[in-house]
DNA sequence: TGACTCACG
DNA sequence: ACGTACGTGAGTCAG
C-alpha cells in the first residue's frame, strides 16, 4: 500500500472552525472556538485516513507573486475580526507543541505550498488529502489528490471529497477547467477581477461549450449574447490576467524534509497543558493516562462519588437546604429498576455522583430524589424524563435548560446537556456518546469511569445554566412562554405518555389481513401488465418501467429519476389502469406497512401504545409524536380511516375529541385585525364559502362548489406563505389564473395583505418571526443571496407566527384542560394532541364534565376579536369521535 | 445514510 | 432567471 500525506490549509480550515462554532472562550476570556474546531477537523480527518505523514501551512501576510501583477490584489478582503486573530498565534503555538509540521514562506500563499507539496508527493507515489475550506484547491484535485472540504452544518462536521472524477461529475469541468472557469467569473473575495458581465451562470455555459479560454476566444463570434460578447472582446487581458491569479503555483522549490512531518508522537506533555488552559476537556480524554497524570486543577475535581448509603443520604438532608439544585438521572428504563446514577449538583463547588451500587438501590435514589423535589427547586436537561420521580404539584417551579435553549433556538437538530453547555456557557463536557457509545448507562456506570464525569458535567452544566438562560429568555421576552407554558406543558406531555392509547391488537390484525389479499391482486395484475416481475415499491424500477419500458408520457423530474409520486401518477391514472393499479396499490402497502404493522409492535404489554411526545423539535412551536408518530393516522380517506376504530377507550370508558375550526384562519383574522376577515366569521357561517362569495362576487347561496374549493385553497395557501406557483400546482390552474385569484383575495381582505408584508418586513429585519405569545422562530434564509432560499424565508416569516400562535393557543388550552381534570378530581386523562385537536379518555359518567372542561379550556386559552369554535364528539372508538 | 414517498395538521 | 406551497415522522430502497 502506498504511504499517505494530510495537508491541512490552516488559515482556511482556521476560518472554517471559527464561523461554524459558537463564541468559546477559556476561564482567562481567550477565545479558543476556531483552535478547537481545527483539532476536532484534524483529529476526525487523521482517524479517518491514517496518514503517514502530515503538514499545515499558513499564509504570511506580505506581498506575493499576485501583487506585483494586480496591484489591488487582497486589497479588499476584509480583515479577520480580532476574535480570530488572536487566535492564529495560539493555533501555531498548540501545532508547534503536539510536534505537528507547519510551513509558511514569504512571497508565497499557503495555496501555492500545499499545491506544490500535494504535486511532488504524488510524484513519489504518495495518496494525499488536502483540507481547505475553499473550493479554489479543486484544481489540483487528481487521480491521487483527494481535495477533502469541510463543512460546519448545526454543530455537525460533514466532509466532502473530490478526487478529479468527482469535480468533473460536480461542476462538469476538469480541475484544469475550473481555474478558467473561476477566470471567467471572477472572485471578489481572492481579488480576481473576472470579465465583467460574466457570472457563474455564463461561465459555465462557456466552458461547457468551448472547454477552455483560447477555444472560447476563437469562437468569439458564435456567442449570441451582443452585451457578453463584446465584454469579453474588450477584456481579454482580464481574462488573461485572472487566469493567472487564479491559478495555483505547483511548481515551487520547497526544501521539505517528510521526516519531520511524520504524524505521530502529538500527545506531548506541553500539548496537554495547553489544551488544558485552553479549556479543552474532551480533547484531553486522547492524552495517555501518563502525560494525564500531572495535571493541575479542574472542574472534574470537585465531582465526588458516593458509593455508601449512609453518605447518600447525608447528600439528600443537604440538598433539602438549598435554595436550588440541579441533578442528571440515568436511567435506561422506566421504573427504579432501570435507574443507573443520579448526580446532584448542589452548589458550583458540590457536585455528587451517586451510581446504583450494592448499598445504594434505584428505589433508594427515585425516592430521595422525589422527597427533594417537593422541598427545592430543581434544573435539569430533558425534565420529562424524570418526571415519573419528581413531585409535581408545582412544575413551574423547576426549569429544564433543554427547552430553554429550544425557545432561544428552535432551529438546532439536537438539544441535551452537552450543547446547552457549549452554547451558552462555553463549556466543553463529555458527551453521551463518547462516554456510553451505544451501550446502556446500567453498563457504563459499572464499566466506565468516565460516567461519573459525564453525569456530573450534566447536573453541573444545568445549576450554571439557569440563570444564564432565564436571563437571556428575560431579554427575548419569552420568561412567560417557558414558565407559564412549556413548564407546566411538559408535565402534561408526561403524563399522555404514560396514559398511553389502548388499541386492540385483534382487530389491528384483522384489518393488516384485510389489506394483503387485495394487496397480492393488486401486485400480480401490474406485474402481468408491466410483463416482468419488478418491485413496486422501488421508485426507481417503477420509474423505469413506467416511462421506459411503457412509454408512458410526462417522464422526467428528480436528480436520480423519474418521479413517481402521487400528483404525476394521477395525471396518468384516468388514461391508463395500470397507473390507477399502481395508485391503489401504494396507498394499500402505506396502511399496512405503517399503520397495520408498524402500530402492531408499538403496543406495550399493558395493550396501551405510549407515543413519545416531543417538545423540542419543531421550528414554529408545534410538539411531535414520535415511535409510533399518533399524528398522522389516517383520516382523509375513508379505507385508513378505518384503522382509527382500532383505538379504543378502556372498558365502559368514551372518547371526547374535541377540535378547533380552522384555528390558524381565525389567528390570521385576529393578527391581521382585517375587518372584513373577523366580520366573516362573526356569522359562523362557512369560512371558505364566504370567502368564495366575496372574492368571486357572487351571492353567497350562489356559490359552486368549485369556486369554493378554490377559495379554500386560496385560504390554505395564504396561511403558508402564498405564492402564485404553489396555488397552481394545488388547484391545477395557470400561475396566471392563481395570481388572479390571490390578488382577488388580497382585494378582499386588505389588511391581510398589509400584515403579511409587515410579517416579512419585520423578519427580515430582526432575523426571525414571532407569534402572540412571544415565541420566535429565527430566519436567516432572509439574507440569503439565493432567490429560492429568499422566497422560502419569506414564506417562513408570514407561516411560522400565524401556525406558531395556533401552536401556542393549544399548549395554553392542555394546560387548562389538564389542570381542570385533575382540579375536578375526574379519572378522565387527555392521552393525545394532534395540532388542533384533543383526545380525551373518557370515565364514565364524567361526560358531561368532560366537554365542559374541553370546550371552557380550548374557546378560552386565547381571546381573539373572533371566536375560537371547537367541534366536538363523542364515540367508542377514534373513528367515532372524530 | 439520503432520497423518495406519503400519512397527518 | 430562478423552481416552491407551511410544519412534522416512518417505511422503503439503494448505494
Amino acid at each position: 500500500m502506498s504511504e499517505k500525506i494530510v495537508l491541512i490549509d490552516g488559515h482556511s480550515i482556521l476560518n472554517r472552525a471559527f464561523y461554524g462554532l459558537p463564541d468559546l472562550t477559556n476561564a482567562e476570556g481567550l477565545h479558543t472556538n476556531a483552535v478547537y474546531g481545527f483539532l476536532n477537523i484534524m483529529f476526525r480527518i487523521l482517524e479517518e485516513e491514517t496518514p503517514r505523514y502530515l503538514a499545515v501551512a499558513f499564509d504570511r501576510h506580505e506581498p506575493t507573486f499576485r501583487h506585483e501583477l494586480y496591484g489591488e490584489y487582497k486589497g479588499t478582503r476584509k480583515p479577520m475580526p480580532t476574535e480570530l486573530r488572536e487566535q492564529v498565534p495560539v493555533m501555531k503555538e498548540m501545532l508547534a507543541a503536539m510536534g505537528i509540521c507547519t510551513l509558511e514562506h514569504a512571497g508565497w500563499e499557503a495555496d501555492d505550498i500545499l499545491g506544490s507539496l500535494a504535486v511532488m508527493s504524488e510524484k513519489k507515489g504518495m495518496e494525499v488529502a488536502l483540507v481547505s475550506g475553499d473550493r479554489d484547491l479543486l484544481q489540483i484535485a487528481s487521480e491521487h489528490i483527494k481535495i477533502r472540504i469541510p463543512k460546519t452544518k448545526m454543530g455537525k462536521t460533514e466532509i466532502e471529497d473530490y478526487y478529479a472524477k468527482d469535480v468533473l461529475e460536480k461542476y462538469r469541468v476538469t480541475p484544469v477547467q475550473f481555474i478558467e472557469l473561476k477566470a471567467l467569473m471572477g472572485d471578489a473575495s481572492d481579488n480576481i477581477p473576472g470579465v465583467p458581465k460574466v457570472g457563474e451562470k455564463t461561465a459555465a455555459d462557456l466552458m461547457e461549450r468551448y472547454g477552455s479560454i483560447e477555444e472560447i476566444y476563437a469562437h468569439l463570434e458564435e456567442i449570441s449574447k451582443q452585451s457578453i460578447r463584446e465584454s469579453l472582446r474588450e477584456n481579454r487581458h482580464l481574462a488573461d490576467l485572472s487566469k493567472v491569479l487564479a491559478t495555483i503555483k505547483t511548481d515551487c522549490s520547497l526544501d521539505f524534509d517528510y521526516d519531520k512531518a511524520l504524524a505521530e508522537g502529538f500527545y506531548t506533555r506541553e500539548a496537554y497543558g495547553l489544551c488544558k488552559k485552553l479549556g479543552f476537556k474532551n480533547i484531553l480524554s486522547r492524552f495517555d493516562e501518563g502525560v494525564a497524570a500531572d495535571l493541575t486543577a479542574s472542574v472534574s475535581d470537585i465531582f465526588v462519588t458516593v458509593a455508601d448509603r449512609k453518605e447518600g443520604e447525608r447528600i439528600f438532608a443537604r440538598a433539602e437546604l438549598c435554595k436550588e439544585a440541579a441533578f442528571c438521572l440515568l436511567a435506561d428504563q422506566k421504573g427504579a429498576e432501570g435507574i443507573a446514577a443520579l448526580a446532584l449538583a448542589l452548589s458550583e463547588k458540590e457536585v455528587c455522583f451517586l451510581p446504583v451500587s450494592e448499598d445504594i438501590s434505584g428505589a433508594f435514589l427515585a425516592e430521595g430524589l422525589e422527597r427533594l423535589s417537593a422541598k427545592v427547586p430543581l434544573v435539569s436537561a430533558d425534565i420529562k424524563n424524570a418526571y415519573a420521580y419528581l413531585d409535581k404539584t408545582d412544575p413551574e417551579r423547576y426549569f429544564d435548560i433543554v427547552i430553554g435553549a429550544y425557545l432561544l433556538n428552535p432551529l438546532k437538530s439536537d438539544y441535551d446537556a452537552e450543547s446547552v453547555a457549549m452554547e451558552h456557557l462555553q463549556l466543553i463536557m463529555p458527551g453521551r456518546s463518547e462516554v456510553f457509545g451505544k451501550g446502556s448507562f446500567r453498563e457504563g456506570v459499572t464499566k466506565q469511569p468516565k460516567s461519573r464525569d459525564y453525569a456530573c458535567y450534566s447536573a453541573y452544566a444545568a445549576l450554571k445554566a439557569r440563570p444564564v438562560l432565564e436571563e437571556k429568555l428575560k431579554q427575548a421576552g419569552m420568561w412567560k412562554l417557558m414558565k407559564e407554558v412549556e413548564m407546566p406543558l411538559s408535565l402534561v406531555l408526561y403524563d399522555m405518555e404514560e396514559a398511553g392509547m389502548l388499541v386492540r391488537p385483534e382487530e389491528l390484525r384483522a384489518y393488516g389481513e384485510r389489506l394483503t389479499g387485495r394487496i397480492k391482486e393488486l401486485e400480480e395484475r401490474i406485474q402481468e401488465t408491466a410483463g416482468e416481475k419488478f418491485n413496486i415499491n422501488s421508485p426507481k424500477q417503477l420509474g423505469e418501467i413506467l416511462f421506459e419500458k411503457l412509454k408512458l408520457p410526462g417522464g422526467k423530474k428528480t436528480k436520480t429519476g423519474y418521479s413517481t409520486a402521487a400528483d404525476v401518477l394521477e395525471k396518468l391514472a384516468p388514461e391508463f389502469p395500470i397507473v390507477a393499479d399502481i395508485l391503489e396499490y401504494r396507498g394499500l402497502a402505506k396502511l399496512k406497512s405503517t399503520y397495520a404493522e408498524g402500530l402492531a409492535s408499538c403496543i406495550g404489554e399493558d395493550g396501551r401504545i405510549h407515543s413519545s411526545f416531543n417538545q423540542t423539535i419543531t421550528a414554529t412551536g408545534r410538539i411531535s409524536s414520535t415511535e409510533p408518530n399518533l399524528q398522522n393516522i389516517p383520516m382523509r380517506m375513508e379505507l385508513g380511516r378505518q384503522i382509527r376504530k382500532v383505538f379504543v377507550p378502556r372498558d365502559g370508558w368514551l372518547f371526547t375529541d374535541a377540535d378547533y375550526s380552522q384555528i390558524e384562519l381565525r389567528v390570521l383574522a385576529h393578527m391581521s385585525e382585517d375587518e372584513q376577515l373577523i366580520e366573516a366569521y362573526r356569522g359562523e357561517q362557512d369560512i371558505h364559502r364566504i370567502t368564495a362569495a366575496k372574492v368571486f362576487h357572487v351571492p353567497f347561496e350562489e356559490v359552486t362548489d368549485l369556486q369554493r374549493r378554490n377559495a379554500k385553497a386560496v385560504n390554505f395557501g395564504i396561511v403558508y406563505g402564498i405564492s402564485s406557483f404553489g396555488l397552481s400546482q394545488d388547484l391545477s390552474i395557470t400561475r396566471k389564473e392563481a395570481a388572479e385569484y390571490i390578488e382577488q383575495y388580497f382585494a378582499t381582505y386588505p389588511d391581510v395583505k398589509r400584515f403579511l408584508d409587515g410579517l416579512v418586513e419585520k423578519a427580515k429585519a430582526c432575523g426571525y418571526g414571532e407569534t402572540m405569545f412571544g415565541r420566535r422562530r429565527p430566519i436567516p434564509e432572509l439574507s440569503s443571496n439565493n432567490f429560492m432560499q429568499r422566497s422560502f424565508g419569506e414564506r417562513i416569516a408570514m407561516n411560522s407566527p400565524i401556525q406558531g400562535t395556533a401552536a401556542d393557543i393549544i399548549k395554553i388550552a392542555m394546560i387548562k384542560v389538564w389542570r381542570a381534570l385533575k382540579e375536578k378530581k375526574l379519572r378522565s386523562r387527555l392521552i393525545l394532541q394532534v395540532h388542533d385537536e384533543l383526545l380525551i379518555e373518557t370515565a364514565p359518567g364524567e361526560e358531561e364534565q368532560v366537554r365542559d372542561i374541553l370546550r371552557e379550556g380550548m374557546s378560552g386559552a386565547a381571546s381573539l376579536s373572533v371566536n375560537l369554535e371547537i367541534d366536538m364528539h363523542t364515540g367508542k372508538n377514534w373513528y367515532e369521535a372524530k
